[in-house]
DNA sequence: GTATGTGACGTTATCTCATTACAAGATTGC
DNA sequence: GCAATCTTGTAATGAGATAACGTCACATAC
């Protein structure tokens, strides 16, 4: 499987639009604050977010941050949905960074797997403050 | 400053009363569940359990559960509020199992440095089958 | 002892996040 | 054409969390 298989001739008028509007967005959005971005464009109910968000985050196009309720583009290419993905959440200006680790994807796995636990999602969220608002 | 500094004589009769439910319960509980298992006690607004929760989570009683917007009471005697915990949760039965590991912490500490992002909180959560749902 | 501050508590209302249920179109395969 | 499947639209509701109020108990300062 490659890497983000699903480009946007591949997405429907909705899941475009949807990936529009993260893609634009400097930071993680809700789904309600993406709902209110598309109202022009005719979304009406949450549901047409959500459904669009679901098949986005199945494609590995959007990652969900769980610690924030809210959705990012996946500025990663080189992950392929398998991939062990850690965010570095910076609580002052919002933004994420989306990084993935050998080293901490094997510790995970292995830990995992003396537990005798099959792992099928991992995780990892960091909070704080990023380098540049550390600065300012 | 010691493990689980806050011992039952600190509590308030909300925070142990919300303390007890978590305890008694064999897995995580929503702050909606354990206000219906206290409405005998007096309990009637989710203010009153999320009060209770921000304390014992603040005392480091009870963990939260990004993922399924859900609490846990700390069986790990060994946190001290400062620890990176991950948690690995059965999608079966819903039991929760608490691990805390040098190497895992000690890489995301690194990481974490090498962006020059001042880490506040962490938190890791895997999703997957416990050994027990596997055989069964 | 009164004033003042602090922390827990109770209640109502409201806000945000997410899903269920049902009906209508659109698309593909036969 | 017809069935199967997928996407869509809409309304209603369920679940999670907080804001804004006021009260009470208890501490400490004066």
């Amino acid at each position: 499987m490659n890497e983000h298989v699903h480009e946007t001739a591949d997405l429907t008028k909705n899941q475009t639009l949807v990936m529009g509007a993260l893609t634009r967005s400097k930071g993680p959005l809700s789904a309600y604050t993406i709902l209110d971005q598309l109202r022009d464009n005719g979304f009406r109910a949450p549901l047409q977010v959500y459904r669009a968000l679901d098949k986005l985050v199945e494609f590995g196009l959007v990652h969900r941050l769980e610690s924030l309720n809210a959705f990012v583009a996946c500025r990663h290419p080189g992950c392929d949905g398998d991939d062990t993905i850690a965010f570095m959440i910076c609580e002052r200006c919002g933004q994420v960074n989306e990084i993935t680790d050998t080293a901490l994807a094997m510790r995970l796995k292995q830990l995992a797997g003396e537990a005798s636990f099959a792992l099928k999602k991992t995780t990892i969220e960091l909070r704080g403050i990023c380098r540049t608002c550390q600065v300012a």
